[in-house]
DNA sequence: CATTTCCGCAACCACTAAGTTGCATATTGA
DNA sequence: TCAATATGCAACTTAGTGGTTGCGGAAATG
């Protein structure tokens, strides 16, 4: 009944998919990934400081808060990407920042420096 | 010279700021703040089953990358939103986004299911 | 001036997360 | 079948994070 009445729902469920988010490596990965092939754990860990173990830990991450999937080929499991769910976090991160320009204009009512 | 160019140094560079948002209290904060009104820690504290300095801790965190700006007032200290930040952070995701748009694309030519 | 309120700093604890090494398993190919 | 490749799983170390308590200082209030 209350689908965008209830910003904080939102908000809150997005945190694990932020955090996702917030690390150089997994960026990285996700920039790797956006070239748009499938790639392999092992060519995706092999320009990389990290361990191939590392690597897939990281690969987990992603695929629990499903930004990557990974699809088993024989003895390699290639791994892609789930455009949607970054959509969907790039409309959460506007409806935010929309709604904190109207805080901004509410405080540049009250202020007005 | 090289702006729009560079989409990997945009990334990592916004790894701090993602895994800022990563975190549920910090959103929430985020959101009470999008309220609109400048709130001292303590207010920011009071109806969270946190201690004020657990609170302060994550108002730094949000410091740290620009999401809040504290201002001295007197014996307190006023916290408000920075919303010029995020929405550089939304649109960096929705680079991101876009451009995984495109590798969906070029991958949906190559698989074709 | 005394008290209350709001805050900052530091030490400390528990838990998670990043990363490693080691080994076992499954698939490919000669 | 045997060797090489790609992966998975588990234990372990280390560092970071979220959270707490305790205390001391500065500002408002009577």
């Amino acid at each position: 009944m209350s689908a965008s009445t209830e910003p904080e729902r939102t908000f809150t469920k997005n945190a694990s998919l932020f955090a996702a988010l917030g690390d150089e490596t997994r960026l990285s990965l996700l920039v790797q990934l956006g070239g748009g092939n499938l790639c392999s754990i092992t060519q995706l860990a092999e320009g990389r400081p990290q361990t191939r173990q590392a690597i897939r830990k990281h690969l987990h991450v992603l695929e629990a808060v499903d930004l990557v999937k990974g699809v088993r080929r024989g003895r390699e499991n290639l791994f892609q990407i789930e455009p949607k769910v970054v959509e969907s976090a790039a409309q959460s991160l506007v409806a935010i920042s929309q709604q904190w320009d109207d805080a901004l204009s509410r405080l540049k009512s009250f202020v007005e420096e």
